[in-house]
DNA sequence: ACCAAACCTTTCCCCGGGGAAAAGTGAAGT
DNA sequence: ACTTCACTTTTCCCCGGGGAAAGGTTTGGT
């Protein structure tokens, strides 16, 4: 074996890359090894490609795809600085919000944890009885757009809260009648590419900028309701009490010609996460 | 459609799972539908399996595989709350772990975001000149295990100290006479599952207890060194510039037959991690 | 020169779904 | 009765590898 004509087990040992990842990398086009027997097959391997090797190793270790990996590296050899920039940014969100997430995930294992003998707890939430409600017209200041359901309707609310506290919107008395709320229009669960609209009940002369966002008004409807109270990810307990009710009283939500909503009773900038409180109204008519 | 014949669209829309997951778990035994229709193989659920569905959501959104999943439902079925318990325990470390890896990534991310156009640094690890060391033999303590490496080192380091702090090897002046050190007994990389061995030099009459824990005496060896200094997920960048130098200078690892060491010099309890100092040694001998 | 051990190759299944396509079916309106 | 649209079904590919199997190769020792 010649100096640079290093097979796949060596190089794997040398760059503390798994045999069947340098394999993958072969296949993108990521890592392809100089030289290969045309007969066997064999991968062979030089020196000089020991240092892409950790490179790729230290970018996918910071969690980027094998794509964003290509791309970055692309970018190094052609010192496109602000390619690269960009990426880590985008990276450093991410990383981000995986944190958060993470985090909250541990705040409810350890509180069960605890508790001995509660640990069932979990399975159940709090949620008030279903109650029939007659909800008036609204006038309301909304946005409605794609996304992520955690990212984009904390986006969409800050987006509308920064309007009405525009410094016009101020003069013109422009007051905040209701809770912030949040419109499903999507009829399946869809968890990314989620149909959003966010809206919060004004009175008086408002003026808006953005031309996504609009004024309107939310036409009166009969729903069934419940508030739950709780972190938010367990709401769906709201929506499975208020479909059970919903058969038991022979009733039939109309969800594809009127959507659902959201109120976001409390500020989870104010209160721990297990205050919070949501409730849930599904629009409904009798059979 | 009768109240009790809930095709998945619906279901989907009640409980907040996708189409996709319900026909996953339907396929895996997890929430099979209450009936199907033998021609047409349209699922049909019920009122009733809406709770069931929002368990499964809660411990997915925990984190567990479906398979633990399915256990914990079961588990909870027969109230046998240790077995969730001790899951939940599991997943709580789990959890604690991944936390404390995107931090460290979220860390070095931030790093290079901030000292802008030196986005470029990451790629580079400052590493020493490689030298030809003799290392002389030396007597260890010393215990062998297969685990992951981030967990296993630790605990292996921890149990060590423990067992020469122990009442009796302090009257007995056991000394430690150089930094811990890991040995590799892996020849391929595998991050789980790797045949991790830690040892500490030691001198004086040492007792141990752990029968799986060796006193013993590592042969000398010739090897390459260089000293890394940065983070130790970096660390691969000692190794490279090692087989860069071995094959510049004719010199063949003799790894198969003596594993590689790494030495840790400093202490993460002490310095922060950008001047963790680790000595990578690879045994070598003339071609 | 031969054998065995160590090494390499490819292929397939697994995680937990998302996305898309091709095809069959239901309910509703004409 | 017909169409049409909305719904459902299945199957296949994608992420980033880990694990295993079945088979060819190279090396080292005798």
């Amino acid at each position: 074996m010649s100096v640079d004509q290093i097979p796949i087990g060596k190089f794997s040992f040398m760059t503390r890359l798994s045999q069947k990842a340098l394999r993958l990398y072969d296949s993108k086009g990521l890592l392809v090894p100089e030289a290969k027997d045309p007969f066997t097959g064999y991968r062979y391997y030089t020196v000089s490609q020991l240092e892409h090797g950790m490179k790729i190793k230290a970018l996918s270790f910071l969690g980027f795809s094998l794509e964003e990996t290509a791309m970055l590296l692309d970018a190094e050899d052609m010192r496109n600085c602000e390619v690269i920039e960009a990426c880590f940014k985008k990276r450093l969100e991410e990383v981000r919000l995986e944190i958060g997430q993470l985090q909250k995930i541990e705040g409810i294992l350890q509180g069960s944890c605890k508790s001995d003998g509660k640990v069932m707890e979990i399975f159940k939430m709090s949620v008030t009885e279903p109650v029939i409600k007659e909800v008036p017209e609204m006038r309301v200041i909304s946005k409605r757009e794609k996304g992520i359901y955690a990212v984009t309707i904390g986006k969409l609310i800050g987006e509308i809260c920064a309007c009405i506290s525009s410094p016009e919107n101020q003069r013109n008395r422009v007051k905040v009648t209701g809770p912030v709320m949040f419109i499903c229009h999507d009829e399946e669960y869809k968890e990314t590419d989620a149909d959003i609209e966010v809206a919060l009940p004004v009175s008086g002369r408002v003026s808006v900028e953005d031309p996504k966002m609009e004024i309107k008004t939310l036409p009166a409807i009969k729903a069934i309701s419940v508030v739950y109270r709780g972190p938010y990810q367990g709401v769906e307990a709201g929506y499975s009490s208020i479909f059970a009710y919903a058969a038991k009283n022979n009733l039939e939500p109309s969800g594809s010609f009127d959507p659902g909503r959201e109120l976001y009773l409390n500020d989870p900038a104010e209160v721990p996460e297990e205050e919070l409180m949501t409730e849930v109204q599904i629009p409904v008519r009798e059979k």
